[in-house]
DNA sequence: CGTGGCCCCTGATTGC
DNA sequence: TGCAATCAGGGGCCAC
């Protein structure tokens, strides 16, 4: 399941191939793929054929690569979406939604998507306030990841201290931090030796900081692995599977030893997924805020 | 406003 | 065997 890692190791990938290239034709296969593009599919393909691609960047889950006019293709994964350059000659996937040819190359962009969660939209950028970096407008509202030179750490923790709510639902809310989803919560949580259910306004800064440096690591090291992968939902843009999996410490470890201290993992019911501790390492809290 | 819950979707898996 | 229920989960949206 794409969360930053992930998403960053597509974002090297596209960058590598797509900088520098000119849009010719584009292909809008199913109509979900573009549900968040107001003006429909057709003014989605209008305003990215001739333009020619800048860069490709980042924040939390989504990457959008700029154009030559200003504007700027965001696309999020959802669950199960892939942005791939298929090798000339293989086949066309089930669950291909969108493809983009470019100039100059017999290959194009091709948006693989099963469950259909993800999209792309074009719109223009803005910048949040003086000397921030410039991100698509619709998603102003998403807050700095952990790995950006901006995330203001000091902020981030005075926030989540004020907040009356669980741990990891702040972890997962992208309008305090963004790029963590559910396995990286669960692993950052782990690492820091704090439950899921803790209530974010009995925080010490002590703790904050601990946690926020877990996630830190975590998104680093998987970052550093070319991200996780489970199933062949997940690939990198070149189709090639990620194998952080191997170093995941509680998610999907129901039953299994703790690498620390020998508990069985267990799988509690939260937020209609699952969370997955550690029973002695990372006590329930008597108060607990699920 | 902050917070929490619902819902979008497909395919694999489980249960009767 | 066959069909239905369950699960996976990011984030927009809405009610409180």
């Amino acid at each position: 399941m794409p969360e930053l890692p992930e998403v960053e190791t597509v974002r090297r990938g596209l960058s590598t191939w797509v900088a520098g290239r000119r849009i010719r034709q584009v292909h809008v296969l199913h109509e979900r793929a573009v549900r968040r593009h107001a003006a429909g599919p057709r003014d989605f393909e209008d305003r990215l054929v001739g333009r020619l691609v800048v860069a490709v960047q980042r924040r939390g889950k989504y990457l959008w690569m700029t154009l030559d006019d200003g504007q700027a293709v965001l696309a999020h994964l959802g669950m199960s979406g892939q942005l791939v350059l298929p090798a000339s000659g293989q086949p066309r996937s089930a669950h291909l939604r969108m493809v983009i040819v470019f100039d100059d190359d017999d290959r194009a962009l091709h948006f693989v998507d099963q469950r259909t969660f993800g999209g792309l939209q074009v719109g223009g950028m803005r910048a949040a306030g003086d000397g921030q970096r410039a991100v698509p407008s619709v998603i102003a509202h998403i807050a700095p990841d952990p790995l950006e030179a901006c995330f203001d750490e000091a902020a981030v923790s005075a926030r989540m201290r004020a907040r009356r709510s669980g741990l990891k639902r702040a972890l997962l809310d992208q309008s305090l931090l963004s790029g963590i989803g559910n396995i990286y919560a669960d692993e950052a949580l782990w690492r820091a030796c704090l439950h899921y259910a803790r209530p974010t306004n009995t925080l010490t800064r002590r703790e904050v900081s601990r946690v926020l440096d877990s996630v830190r690591e975590v998104l680093t090291e998987a970052v550093a692995a070319g991200g996780t992968s489970f199933d062949s939902l997940y690939v990198n843009v070149n189709g090639e599977s990620g194998w952080f999996a191997r170093d995941l410490h509680v998610y999907g470890r129901q039953g299994q030893p703790c690498t620390r201290c020998g508990s069985p993992i267990r799988r509690d019911a939260f937020m209609n997924r699952s969370s997955y501790s550690c029973p002695t390492c990372q006590r329930r809290p008597r108060r607990a805020h699920d």
